[in-house]
DNA sequence: CGCTGCCTTGATCTTCTTCAAAACGTGTGG
DNA sequence: CCACACGTTTTGAAGAAGATCAAGGCAGCG
């Protein structure tokens, strides 16, 4: 089964105006700011292009930026001394990540990395708490957005916790699918380069274990899966397998 | 051994107004601002007792208010329909918990349970927004504590994801010391009402397991334990378990 | 056509859970 | 003050879930 997976290529140094400017009123924080504040904020923030596998920033690096993904994808990341990944988010255009501490003494807790080729438009932590301070709209829509990212942090814990692989494995997949979700003839796919590894990362097991849910997922009909894709076949069933809570 | 834990007991229905407009001044996002806006402000709040035990509110309930706690302690937790909780924090005098949204169609994600007498302060969510929006320097405080949390947060998904049993408690013990350490001749004690059960449900294990863990640590001089109390007796060597990272 | 990653599968081993029961400590009421 | 009763803690033994180790298979690519 040849990658269904089809995410725009495109020059990552090529991140024009044009789309600046439209990925920043469509940032969710700056949505409903007056098009000459946006503009303004726009000329705050650097365009910069990261290949497939290239890191952004890493965890332990000094924290000085913010970004925002304009166009691609962005891993984001912790890793322990032993070797092993943990694959906190995957971010798709609009969504930020980085420092938002005016602090500049602190270092990223993570690392950040571009899954595809990515364009990001970065600004200076400084910078951006002025944005917040002259804005203060804007600081209630960007606390909200963390409110919201605290949450589901906090369910992944109650999953760590308390849940099964399997369990975790079916939970990932539907919320993989409600951001990147793209329906075809496979069903609702996954628009994002997704091996067992990557799902093994976010899921806190080993590919093998990965490999072998996904495998048996696949053979109840639940979804459709090749290299690097996965495709949610029937959702239902597969909100079945959590069984609710 | 007598539990050496003594949380300065009082009737929780007198929480008198100097405590409430020492404990709002002294709260991180309030603090800084001219005493007549403290004054303001406290008049939004109402206070409210609980005994231990009792829950503050539950997860589901529609979550119309937000809450400080001013004396006492408060734990923050997550329920599985198997029965199985999670507990995600233990919260102190000056911080806050429950509804940050303006949005009144939201229910509360976890349950928040007095885990001694408590005095809490609560606000509408309404009139915390009006709060932010009149003064946005607190808006950035409560992102800043809010930020703080989600890297708490991810720091525990990391945990749970990658380390044993066994490293999960020694850094839950070294985490809560620092939050409600006090130090005597136990060596630091935690100060928090905190059985093998709380333990188990904060490190993501089971009663049982954690028990072993806190027997050999005490067997190797580690902490100093009884019923339903921790004190560290050697951090450095209860450092050295998590082995760094 | 063969190389290089990714994915799969099997066997074994460790960690932790589960079930069960006994020991302990603390507060209570006689 | 003592003895009892309850909830907490401890300990043991058996079992399950998942990690680890080790090959082998398959797909895409040069």
């Amino acid at each position: 089964m040849k990658s269904p997976i089809d995410i725009h290529a495109f020059d990552p140094e090529m991140c024009s105006v044009d789309l600046r400017l439209r990925i920043l009123s469509q940032v969710p924080f700056f949505a409903g700011l007056p098009a000459q504040d946006i503009a303004a904020i726009n000329r705050l923030f650097q365009e910069q292009g990261f290949q497939p596998e290239q890191s952004i920033y890493c965890a332990g690096d000094p924290a000085e930026r913010l970004y925002v993904v304009a166009a691609g994808r962005v891993k984001l990341l912790r890793h322990t001394l032993s070797g092993k990944n943990v694959l906190l988010d995957i971010l798709t255009p609009g969504e930020f990540f980085g420092s938002l501490t005016a602090l500049g003494d602190e270092e990223y807790p993570d690392t950040a990395q571009a899954q595809t080729s990515t364009c990001g438009l970065g600004i200076g932590s400084a910078d951006f708490r002025t944005v917040l301070e002259t804005y203060p709209a804007v600081s209630l829509k960007v606390l909200d957005i963390v409110a919201g990212r605290l949450k589901a942090a906090h369910e992944q814990v109650r999953q760590l916790s308390a849940f099964s692989v399997e369990k975790r494995i079916a939970y990932a997949l539907l919320r993989l699918a409600d951001k990147l979700g793209q329906p075809g003839e496979m069903g609702l796919l996954i628009q994002a380069p997704l091996g067992r590894e990557s799902l093994a990362e976010l899921t806190g097991t080993t590919t093998e274990t990965a490999s072998r849910v996904i495998s048996q997922f696949q053979k109840d009909g639940l979804i459709r899966t090749g290299r690097q894709w996965v495709a949610i076949a029937n959702r239902q069933q597969l909100e079945a397998v959590i069984g609710d809570d």
